[in-house]
DNA sequence: GCCCATT
DNA sequence: AATGGGCAACGCCAC
DNA sequence: GTGGCG
């Protein structure tokens, strides 16, 4: 039923010029290069997130994310984007909370079309649709300073691991795609995000008081000379931490990387990457972050109790 | 990548 | 028709 | 308040 003069038959089944299809989203501009470094392309980049699709997505459905997009290349600027604009598929799925708008995707077709928008970097709250207020993992975000080896980051990962243990809580480590680590700990999503957020403060603040030489829980600049910044405002609401799986827009396009605690040491976070995750997952025997999602784990009463205490003094 | 306002 | 800006929040925190 | 930061 298409009135066209020059119907354009299709010769092949192959792609138009416009770009092969990954997921059944068209790819335009396939080889656009993303990272000169590792040589990375538009249509590479949906090809790696189609690979790694499904073991990343349990951790992005139904998320509030914000991206990191770079449509025209590692050339031109890149911008951070939350909120769900038109012109975007219905796959990208758009919604309201708390008077501020928010995106999020459903399944791979969903997670395809972000990378055929431009998006690169996917970051994620902490808490899932419908129940935006309260978070089911707790993110303690481990940012050393120019300049530290990584192996005190790798201690102090170790270090929060056991901090955790110790109060009931298994939690799991991944590479951020930069210096740092992330150490996740999954909760039963019933904890407001300012309960957490409090918790994970005193958490941080503990570190900073036990050891002072190596740790910090404040931010500032100065505050971190040459020690670990305890990151624990990536557990507030809007707040956000790169999901695992996802690209950082950096030279050698690396990998935020769930990794087992056992090998925590023996590797680099330069070792993942687009170009390496794929071999290594399917070489991969087990999934170290295989039950993450199956541990129905609280923050003891107690502990979140305390935080509320600190909260109403400083109040 | 796409919308929109301005030229 | 072509060009150029925008696309984060809000939010918190330290100072 | 401003500046820094994610
Ligand atoms: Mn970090
Ligand atoms: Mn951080």
């Amino acid at each position: 039923m298409k009135s066209t003069s020059s119907s354009s038959r299709p010769r092949t089944a192959r792609p138009g010029p416009a770009g092969e299809a990954v997921a059944g989203v068209r790819i335009t501009h396939p080889d656009r290069v993303l990272d000169r470094e590792s040589g990375l392309t538009k249509v590479g980049l949906a090809r790696y997130y189609g690979a790694v699709a499904g073991r990343m997505l349990p951790y992005v459905i139904r998320r509030p994310l914000a991206l990191v997009r770079c449509p025209e290349g590692d050339q031109a600027e890149c911008f951070f984007q939350k909120q769900r604009t038109p012109g975007m598929p219905p796959s990208i799925h758009g919604s309201k909370i708390a008077e501020h708008g928010i995106l999020h995707v459903e399944d791979e077709g969903g997670l395809i079309a972000l990378i055929q928008f431009g998006a690169v970097e996917l970051h994620g709250w902490g808490s899932r649709l419908p129940e935006s207020g309260v978070p089911d993992w707790i993110v303690m975000d481990l940012d050393p300073d120019e300049g530290l080896p990584f192996a005190r980051v790798v201690d102090a990962a170790w270090t929060m691991h056991d901090a955790f243990a110790r109060i009931g809580l298994r939690s799991f480590v991944k590479t951020t795609g930069g210096k740092g680590l992330h150490v996740v700990v999954p909760i039963v999503p019933e904890a407001p995000f300012d309960a957490i957020k409090e918790f994970t403060f005193g958490v941080a603040g503990e570190f900073a008081r036990s050891d002072p030489a190596r740790y910090t829980a404040t931010l500032s600049k100065s505050a971190r000379r040459g020690k670990i910044f305890i990151d624990y405002l990536r557990n507030g609401q809007g707040a956000t931490a790169i999901v695992p799986y996802a690209v950082r827009a950096r030279p050698g396009a690396p990998v935020a990387f769930p990794v087992a605690w056992r090998d925590l040491g023996k590797m680099d976070p330069r070792d993942f990457s687009v170009a390496t995750v794929p071999k290594l997952l399917s070489k991969r025997r087990t999934d170290p972050w295989a039950d993450f999602f199956d541990l129905a784990q609280r923050v003891p009463p107690a502990y979140l109790q305390m935080a509320h205490a600190r909260r109403r003094k400083s109040a």
